[in-house]
RNA sequence: GGGAGUAUAGCUCAGCUGGUUCAGAGCAUCUGCCUUACAAGCAGAGGGUCCGCGGUUCGAACCCGUGUACUCCCACCA
C-alpha cells in the first residue's frame, strides 16, 4: 500500500494545513497568564504585491513566532497594511488618468471615493499572499493605518505634540517633488552621483562698458531668479567688485555683488550666483544679506511667470533653452562635465527641488533623547550591532521632521484656519491656526484665542494637507493594540518582543517608533530589532520593478513550495548582510523537502513484527541519535537567542540529511524483505517527531504533514502547537566517539571501493580488529565482516590480496578480488605516514611548551 | 568631509571564546552508480598566498598596526 508519492507535492498539502490552522484558532492570541511574545508586522503597502523582501522579512517573523509558540509562550503576530500615502495616491492618479479623469477635475471627496474603491479592490491581496507563505498571523487583529482606530491615534498624537509645543508650522526650505507635487521629508530623498554640466556664464558689471564677472552653475535656468552674486571676502580677484552691481543676462535685472565667506574660492570661478528661492545655501546667504527671493518655478517644476522667460516650460527644457539663449547672447564662457550628487524622490525618482514653503514640522530634538539612550545602552538590542553607530549619528544630528504632504490620501491635518473673509486677511502666512481633534475643539480654541464668540465652524477651514505616512506608522506598535483607547492589551503585549525589518528604513521608521514609544508610553516599543539585508540579484543590484529583476514571489512558491522558498531565503539570510537571491536556493529547499518526504516514505513502508528482538546495533544507533538531537537542540537554542537563523536552519539541514537520513535510517531500516522490531519503529517515530518540531518554525507545512502521517492524532494535536521537549542536559560522549569511528571506517571503505571502481553489487571482505568492540555492530554496505585480530598488518589467511588502512587508531584490511596497484598503495601509505609524522612532531612541539597538556592524541600513530 | 563594513575554493558565503571540530558548506566542475525511501538521489575527486606587509603570542583566518581594493550610510560644493 504505497499511497505516498515518490516526490513531495507541496500544493495541496499547504492549502490543507493552512485552512486547518485557521480553523483551529492556533493563530489567535488573547492575553492570559503565559509570557507574551509579540511581533507587529512592518505593514506592507496596502496595494502592494508580495516581493522577495516581504518573503525574507515575513519568513523570519513567522519562524520566530512559531518557535515562541512551541516554547509555550503566548505568541501574537499582528498583521496589517500601510496606506502608503504617496505611493497609493500615485497609483490612483494613474488609474484615473487611464480612464481619462484628471485629478484636478475632482473634488477631494470624489478623489477619496476612487481611492477607497481602489484600496478595497487591491488592498489585502498582499495579506492573502502572506498566507501562501504560511504566515501564522493573528488575522483577527488585522489593522490598517487609515482605519478608524489607527486614524484616531494619529490625530491624538498630532494634537498632543502641538499642545506640548513639539510640533510647529513654519516656512522652511523643503524638498519638493514636482511629479507628486508634494513636499518630502529629508529621509525620502535619495542622493546619487550623476554627471551634469557645469556652465560658466559671464554677467556684465553695471555701469561699465566691457567689464564682466563669470560665475559657475549647473542650473542656468535659475539665473532668472538670481538676486545677487557672491564672492569670498578675501578673494583678491574680486575685491574690486564689492558693492558693485551685476546685470542678469537676458533679463537685464541689476543685482548686488556681495561678499560672503560661504563661497568656496577654489570651486568654479570663485564667484557664485545666488538664487535664494532654489537652493538651501543660497537661501541662507539671502537671509544674511536681506536679498529678494524670486521663485521662478511652479509647483510642477515648470517655469513660473516670475521667470519672465520660458514661462510654462519644464525646468529641464528651460535649461537647454536658457543655455541656447545665453550662448547666442555671448554669455557662455565655457562648459565642462561635473559629477555631483543629485537628490531624487524615493517614490517618483524625479529630481527634488529645494523650495521655500510653509509646512508642519515635528521638533525632533525635543523627543530624541530617551530614544538615543535606550539603544546606546542596549535597552533595545540591535542585530547586527554595528547599526547602532549609524543610528547614533543620525539621532545626534537629527533635524526637524516635515510631516505635511500636499496629498489627499492620508490623515488630513487636524488644524483649522479662519476663512479669509472671517480673518480679514488674505495673507496665508499670517493665518491663525487652531488645532484640535475635531472642528468643534478647534472652534472653541479659535473663540478663546480671538475673543470672537460669534465664530462658527463655517468660519473655519481645515488644513488641506495630509500627514506623512510615517506619521501613522511610527505609532504602529502602540496603535495596533488600540493603545490610546484602552491599555489592557497594550499592557500585556507591549513592549513587543522583536521587530524584523530592513535597515533601509532605520530612520524613516525604526528610529521614529522608538521615539514615539518613549514619548507616549515612556517605554521602548520592542526589545530587539533584527535588521535584514536587502535582497539583491546575482549582480548585486537591488530588486526593483524597473529592472525587472525581481522574481515572481508567488510563482516561486508555486514552483518550489512555500517550505522550499522559506528554506531558500532563510539559508542565505544573515542579519544585516545583503542576500544575493538565486532560485537555486529555493531548489535546494525543495530538494530538502523531498528528502524528508522520502524518509517518511521509508519509515511508513516498514511492517512491524512484534516478535522481533531489538538488536544491539539499532540500540546503539538510537543512543547516538538521541545524543545528536540533544546537541543539535542546544545549538539551535543558542542560534535563536542570537537571531542566527540561517545558521540554525543550515545546521538542521545537515543534521537531518546526513545524520538522520544517511546514517541513522540506514542502520535502523530492516533488511530487504524483513520487518522492523517494535522498539526500533517506535524510537524512529519519536526521533522523527523531534525533527518535525525542530524544523517546524522554518518549514511549517511539510512538518505538519509528516507529524500527522507518523501517528493518528487527536483533533488539535498539531505539530504547530506541540511544545518542545525539555532536553535533559546529560550527554553521552562514548556513543558519539564510537559512532564517529564507525563513520570513519565507512568512509574509508567507500573511498577504497571508489578508487578500485568496485560496483555496488560486488561485496568485499573486510577484516576488523577485535577492538573496539562496538565496530562489529555495524554493517557497511557491500562488505562482509570478518572479525579477527590483526597482527603486524599481515593479510588475513585465505582472503587473497587487499589493502590495509587506518581509521582512527585502528587498522583495517579490505580484501580485494582485483589486482592491487602496489605503487599507488605504497605512495598513499607513505603520504599517510608523513602526515602522521608531521602531526606527531607538531603535537610534541606543542607539548613541550604548552600550558595545557594535550590529551592522548599521540597514540594515533602506533 | 564624517562614519560603518567587507576581502577565505571558479561563485555565494560559514568559521561564534586565538588552539585537532580548522581551513569548511552549498553551488559549479569532474569521476562512478537507474544499490530495494529519495537521480529533486547515492558514493567520491580536484580546487586555497584565508587581500599584501609588519607586529603581539608557545600558537593567528581570528587580536594590533599599516597598505591596497571594493561596498554602504550620513552630510554636501554652486
Amino acid at each position: 500500500m504505497d499511497e505516498l508519492s515518490k516526490r513531495y507535492n507541496p500544493g495541496e498539502i499547504e492549502d490543507k494545513w493552512y485552512s486547518h490552522w485557521l480553523g483551529s484558532g492556533h493563530f489567535h492570541s488573547t492575553p492570559d497568564d503565559r509570557e507574551a511574545f509579540s511581533i507587529v508586522i512592518p505593514p506592507p503597502n496596502v496595494t502592494g504585491q508580495l516581493h522577495m523582501g516581504h518573503i525574507l522579512n515575513n519568513t523570519i517573523q513567522d519562524t520566530l513566532i512559531r518557535r515562541a509558540r512551541q516554547e509555550g509562550k503566548n505568541a501574537c503576530w499582528v498583521p496589517g497594511t500601510d496606506h502608503a500615502s504617496i505611493a497609493t495616491e500615485a497609483k490612483v492618479v494613474n488609474m484615473l488618468r487611464e480612464k481619462g479623469i484628471k485629478k484636478s477635475d475632482l473634488t477631494r471627496e470624489e478623489f477619496l471615493t476612487h481611492a477607497w474603491e481602489w484600496t478595497d479592490k487591491y488592498g489585502g491581496i498582499i495579506l492573502h499572499q502572506l498566507k501562501k507563505l504560511g504566515a501564522s498571523c493573528d488575522w483577527e487583529r488585522t489593522a490598517f493605518t487609515l482605519d478608524e482606530d489607527r486614524s484616531a491615534a494619529v490625530l491624538e498624537v498630532f494634537v498632543d505634540l502641538y499642545r506640548k509645543g513639539k510640533l510647529y508650522r513654519g516656512k522652511r526650505m523643503v524638498n519638493w517633488d514636482p511629479a507628486a507635487q508634494t513636499v518630502l521629508s529629508n529621509e525620502e530623498v535619495l542622493y546619487e552621483e550623476e554627471k551634469t554640466t557645469l556652465y560658466k556664464v559671464k554677467y556684465k558689471i553695471a555701469g561699465t562698458a566691457d567689464e564682466w564677472v563669470t560665475i559657475a552653475t549647473t542650473r542656468p535656468e535659475t539665473i532668472l531668479g538670481d538676486t545677487a552674486i557672491a564672492v569670498h571676502p578675501d578673494d583678491e580677484r574680486y575685491k574690486h567688485l564689492h558693492g558693485k552691481k551685476a546685470i542678469v543676462p537676458l533679463i537685464n535685472r541689476e543685482i548686488p555683488i556681495i561678499a560672503d565667506s560661504y563661497v568656496d574660492m577654489a570651486f568654479g570661478t570663485g564667484a557664485l550666483k545666488v538664487t535664494p528661492a532654489h537652493d538651501i545655501n543660497d537661501y541662507e546667504i539671502g537671509l544674511r544679506h536681506s536679498l529678494e527671493v524670486i521663485d521662478v518655478l511652479n509647483a510642477d517644476g515648470s517655469m513660473s511667470p516670475a521667470a519672465k522667460l520660458f514661462v510654462g516650460l519644464d525646468r529641464d527644457k528651460a535649461r537647454k533653452k536658457m543655455f541656447g539663449a545665453l550662448e547666442e547672447a555671448g554669455h557662455i564662457v565655457s562648459t565642462e562635465d561635473l559629477i555631483h550628487n543629485v537628490g531624487r524622490s524615493e517614490r517618483t525618482r524625479v529630481v527634488v527641488e529645494p523650495r521655500l514653503s510653509l509646512q508642519w514640522f515635528v521638533d525632533m530634538k525635543a523627543i530624541a533623547a530617551p530614544a538615543l539612550k535606550s539603544v546606546m545602552e542596549n535597552e533595545i538590542a540591535f542585530y547586527p550591532e554595528n547599526l547602532k553607530n549609524t543610528y547614533r549619528h543620525w539621532m545626534e544630528n537629527i533635524r526637524d521632521w516635515c510631516i505635511s504632504r500636499q496629498l489627499w490620501w492620508g490623515h488630513q491635518i487636524p488644524a483649522w484656519y479662519l476663512k479669509s473673509d472671517a480673518s480679514g486677511t488674505n495673507d496665508l502666512n499670517n493665518e491663525q491656526v487652531f488645532v484640535g481633534l475635531t472642528v468643534e475643539e478647534a472652534l472653541a480654541e479659535a473663540r478663546k484665542i480671538t475673543g470672537r464668540h460669534d465664530l462658527q465652524t463655517s468660519d473655519l477651514h481645515q488644513d488641506e494637507d495630509v500627514l506623512d505616512t510615517w506619521f501613522s506608522s511610527w505609532l504602529w506598535p502602540i496603535s495596533v493594540f488600540n493603545g490610546w483607547r484602552d491599555t489592557k492589551e497594550l499592557d500585556y503585549y507591549y513592549p513587543t518582543s522583536v521587530l524584523v525589518t530592513g535597515w533601509d528604513i532605520i530612520f524613516l521608521w525604526v528610529a521614529r517608533m522608538i521615539m514615539a514609544g518613549y514619548e507616549w508610553k515612556n517605554e521602548k516599543p520592542f526589545k530587539a530589532v533584527y535588521f535584514t539585508g536587502m535582497v539583491r540579484d546575482k549582480q548585486r543590484r537591488k530588486m526593483s520593478k524597473q529592472l525587472g529583476n525581481s522574481p515572481d514571489a508567488l510563482g516561486l512558491i508555486e514552483q518550489f513550495g512555500a517550505d522550499g522558498v522559506r528554506y531558500g531565503i532563510m539559508a542565505s539570510a544573515p542579519a544585516g548582510g545583503d542576500i544575493l537571491f538565486d532560485e537555486k536556493l529555493c531548489e535546494l529547499g525543495r530538494n530538502f523537502c523531498n528528502k524528508i518526504w522520502n524518509a517518511l516514505r521509508l519509515v511508513k513502508s516498514w511492517e512491524v513484527d512484534a516478535s522481533l528482538p531489538h538488536d544491539d546495533s539499532r540500540a546503539l544507533a538510537i543512543r547516538w541519535m538521541r545524543a545528536r538531537i540533544q546537541s543539535v537542540n542546544t545549538e539551535l537554542s543558542r542560534n535563536y537567542e542570537q537571531f542566527r537563523l540561517s545558521e540554525g536552519v543550515t545546521s538542521l539541514y545537515t543534521f537531518v540529511w546526513d545524520d538522520f537520513c544517511s546514517v541513522f535510517l540506514e542502520v535502523i531500516k530492516p533488511a530487504y524483505g524483513e520487518a522492523s522490531d517494535p522498539k526500533s519503529y517506535e524510537e524512529t517515530t519519536q526521533v522523527f517527531e523531534e525533527i518535525c518540531k525542530m524544523l517546524h518554525p522554518f518549514m511549517p507545512f511539510i512538518t505538519e504533514e509528516i507529524w500527522h502521517q507518523l501517528r493518528t492524532r487527536e483533533n488539535g494535536e498539531d505539530c504547530m502547537i506541540a511544545l518542545l521537549s525539555q532536553q535533559e542536559p546529560s550527554i553521552d560522549p562514548e556513543v558519539i566517539d564510537t559512532f564517529g569511528h564507525i563513520l570513519t571506517v565507512k568512509s574509508a571503505v567507500l573511498e577504497l571501493r571508489n578508487q578500485y571502481q568496485l560496483s555496488p553489487k560486488e561485496t568485499m571482505a573486510l577484516v576488523y580488529p577485535s577492538e573496539p568492540e562496538l565496530i562489529r555492530l555495524w554493517n557497511i554496505p557491500g562488505t562482509e565482516a570478518v572479525l579477527t585480530k590483526l597482527a603486524n598488518a599481515t593479510c588475513a589467511q585465505g582472503l587473497g590480496t587487499g589493502v590495509s588502512f587506518l581509521a582512527g587508531k585502528y587498522q583495517y584490511y579490505a580484501a580485494l578480488t582485483i589486482e592491487v596497484d602496489k605503487e599507488a598503495e605504497l605512495k598513499r601509505m607513505n603520504e599517510e605516514l608523513d602526515y602522521y609524522r608531521g602531526f606527531v612532531s607538531s603535537v610534541e612541539k606543542k607539548l613541550s611548551n604548552e600550558k595545557f597538556v594535550a590529551n592522548a592524541n599521540p597514540e594515533v600513530v602506533e
